[in-house]
DNA sequence: TCTGGGGTCCTAGGACCC
DNA sequence: TCTGGGGTCCTAGGACCC
């Protein structure tokens, strides 16, 4: 059972990647600057100590942009865009290569300061969390402050923080007042604070949502809580107008989920260049076997075995297809990972040019467990079940 | 200017079992 | 010979999120 009212912080660190790198060049704080390069945009240290950074017009390249400052967002350099296209439209941002070991160091420190105050904490990736803040004692403005404190002193950091009924409503409102915001909602706010937004600001309603929405002639979420359910059913179905209808009204009763196993561990790549299946052979039974090896150090390294090894394959022309396969025993092993993802090869057709190759292992099981179920006696397989019930 | 890499969850069909 | 209902597992694809 819930109780009548939680109390619900969604956490977002502002502009997170970026602002880590400030802290690294405070001579970049207030310019444009756009992070996702490679090695070549490691800035470069000159003879008298100052540094020389590379411009995005620089760049060459597949990447995309993992995060931008303020100031280069207002050259409409958004994360997700392409690099080259973010380079058109600001050829003079600063271009720095990502660094995720320094964001994961600063995510844990950012975390840990959280932590201090309550251990109902949800995970939500490196640079976002919810917190269930309905057992903490003070008034929800005041608690709040007071992690953005704790958070600012712990990194040299700010975020942006909502306090809300629930999950809905503390994610939407944690974008409201950025950057550095303190938000408050009550369900009374839902009219006038949350039906105004477009439906795309609501986590779970993603371009294609979206975009079938448009068409009916819904673009916000007060448009969405007056639509006909009828209407909205034929083009969605039973379940995901249900939670359209229960989200348009500012409606969720979902948890905060404290910890979780993880499902599955991938590794994929994206060639430099599209690579022929047969006149690049080499090259791509190199990466191949790169990619079953990484993933079956990651399995190792995090301590967990799996069953079902799949492949994932984009052609060139942006088409995607996986094809996978369970093995009777989980295993971590490079060898067995790569030999059943080569059966998954065999089954997809290779008559164009590949973009990208992934490797996947899912159905995973903690190592320990697994040790725990090899121990077990095995049951034979007979040929006739005597047990069978019928 | 074509669009990264790591994930989760959902749907749907078919196999197989009772 | 046809009909059947429910459950689980496996596989493929897709939407979505950070």
């Amino acid at each position: 059972m819930l109780s009548a009212t939680r109390r619900i912080a969604h956490l977002d660190m502002d502009a997170f990647y970026a602002s880590v790198e400030l802290l690294r060049y405070p001579e970049l704080r207030g310019q444009p600057v756009v992070i996702g390069g490679g090695r070549n945009a490691v800035p470069e240290v000159l003879a008298d100590g100052s540094r020389r950074f590379a411009r995005l017009r620089d760049y060459v390249g597949r990447g995309v942009v993992t995060t931008s400052t303020y100031e280069a967002r207002a050259f409409g350099v958004f994360s997700a865009m392409g690099m080259m296209k973010a380079a058109q439209l600001a050829p003079d941002a600063i271009l720095l290569p990502t660094d995720f070991e320094a964001y994961r160091h600063y995510s844990r420190l950012f975390k840990a300061a959280v932590a201090r105050f309550t251990d109902q904490i949800e995970d939500r990736g490196i640079d976002e969390i919810y917190i269930d803040l309905s057992a903490v004692q003070g008034e929800a403005a005041e608690v709040a402050g007071r992690i953005k404190q704790a958070v600012r002193e712990a990194t040299g950091l700010s975020c942006s923080i909502c306090v809300a009924p629930n999950k809905l409503l503390a994610k939407i409102g944690s974008e409201l007042d950025k950057p550095d915001g303190l938000t408050l909602l009550r369900m009374e706010d839902v009219p006038l604070r949350i039906w105004p937004l477009p439906v795309r600001k609501v986590n779970g309603i993603g371009p294609k949502a979206s975009e079938k929405l448009a068409a009916l002639g819904i673009g916000t979420v007060g448009e969405l809580a007056r639509a006909d359910l009828g209407l909205l059913q034929e083009h969605f179905g039973r379940s995901y107008t249900a939670w359209l209808a229960q989200t348009a009204q500012g409606f969720d009763e979902r948890a905060v989920v404290v910890s979780s196993e993880p499902k599955s561990i991938s590794r994929e790549t994206t060639f430099e260049r599209d690579l022929h299946p047969r006149r690049d052979r080499p090259l791509l039974s190199e990466a191949f076997t790169g990619l079953c090896l990484r993933v079956a150090d990651d399995l190792r390294r995090k301590g967990y075995v799996g069953r079902t090894i799949g492949i994932k394959l984009r052609y060139d022309d942006f088409r995607t297809v996986t094809r996978d396969l369970t093995l009777p025993e989980p295993s971590a092993d490079g060898a067995a990972i790569r030999r059943a993802a080569t059966e998954c090869l065999r089954r997809v057709p290779l008559d164009r040019k590949l973009r990208l190759l992934g490797v996947r292992v899912s159905a995973l099981l903690p190592v320990e467990e697994a040790a725990g179920l090899a121990a077990l006696p095995i049951q034979a397989e007979l040929p006739f079940d005597a047990a069978d019930g019928g």
